[in-house]
DNA sequence: TCCGCTAATCTTGTATGGTAGATGCATTCT
DNA sequence: AGAATGCATCTACCATACAAGATTAGCGGA
């Protein structure tokens, strides 16, 4: 039961339907869910680990504003990352170039028939093939975690997903890769993921109210 | 008292008090630290999260044992984050050679009295302040969180301690970084942190039981 | 002796009651 | 009227009791 609400309240979130600065207390969420305080409580703790909730002891538990900072210093953390996988995909290249075109393909499908949902899919699955491909696909699920933040950020953002561009920017990643082109990849992903930069500084001042 | 639970159990964790393959049901340690179990519960859950226990419902809680694989891709994570680092700070030196010179002096005033410990401490330290000139002192907790299933096993080769070759590994790093030599100073952090590696597959040999 | 079933006894999970602390409002005193 | 103080009412925290699943020991039968 608790590891329901954890999902629950996760996915609300992500999806902006709990907003940062809600205040949200046990008893609230356990009448919600129609379960005990307890549960919830755990829910609470997990959630705070991963810097989604904020527990003020015997105040509030309030839904976490996102810090700048702390984006900045998660696309820190994944750019240095994903640098070295493709850095090593690059070098031993084996099967990505036909894993990788097949994906691409797939996301030329999905942005032409206008489904950004899936191509959001597609664009994560993207680069934890390129992880799995490195043989560190235990590594993307901690850029998974760090990536909730940023996914806070892209989802006040949807809708203006330039997909063109990221296919683009995906064939670039590849074709150094199949060219066995280190260096060229190394610059094609952060490039890739340098996009994300201007995003941020953008929804700030959309929506000064969800950031600290 | 749940984080005073937390703390106590990550030490013993730690410094193999309590060895992998350990089990410790709630209310062992519960009566263990005179309080209730639901503290030790939530201090499981926080541990469990950060893959020191492993929770398994309605059986056991059990110190989980050493994942070798884990090991490797947590110094992948790290080895990338680093890397990064030191390219920052080798890019824009600033303030970097005093205070690595002053590290440095501390660590061989440590090594020369035998002092273990203190060199354990200012070795973490000498780490951390690289991340803190280029401006991620952040992105460091993460490797603290990671680092801790290394920490497990230096453990186990604590005495075999060869602070000398680290300190001239230290020295090598700061040189790179006082001439702003990009690539030497990659090199070097690269080569100062493979020095691990070894200690894994000794360890493995020498402690069979602890690893999965 | 060996196999199988049952029941006692572990474990974690959940629900509920009570406690201490922090906040905000209302009342009271200056 | 303004400010300070006391109180009602929130909150997260802890302790306890109960529930449900899993393991194991022991007993009985073949």
């Amino acid at each position: 039961m608790a590891l329901r609400v954890v999902g629950a309240l996760r996915d609300d979130i992500v999806t902006m339907a709990l907003k940062p600065g809600d205040v949200i207390s046990e008893s609230d969420i356990a009448g919600r869910y129609g379960v005990s305080r307890q549960p919830v409580r755990e829910a609470f703790i997990r959630l705070a680990q991963q810097g989604l909730l904020l527990i003020r002891p015997k105040r509030a538990t309030v839904v976490k504003k996102i810090s700048p900072e702390g984006v900045r210093q998660s696309r820190f953390i994944r750019e240095s990352i994903e640098v070295e996988i493709i850095r090593r995909v690059a070098s031993h290249p084996g099967e990505a170039k036909a894993v990788l075109g097949e994906l691409i393909a797939e996301q030329e499908a999905a942005s032409n028939a206008n489904d950004s949902r899936r191509f959001h899919t597609l664009d994560e699955l993207f680069h934890r093939t390129l992880a799995r491909l490195a043989g560190v696909e235990y590594a993307w699920q901690l850029i998974d975690d760090h990536k909730m933040q940023l996914d806070r950020v892209r989802y006040l953002t949807l809708g203006v997903s330039s997909s063109q561009v990221a296919i683009s920017e995906h064939k670039a990643i590849a074709a150094a890769v199949a060219d066995g082109d280190v260096a060229g990849a190394e610059a094609a992903m952060r490039s890739h993921l340098a996009r994300a930069e201007v995003l941020l500084t953008q929804t700030i001042d959309d929506h000064p109210d969800y950031f600290e």
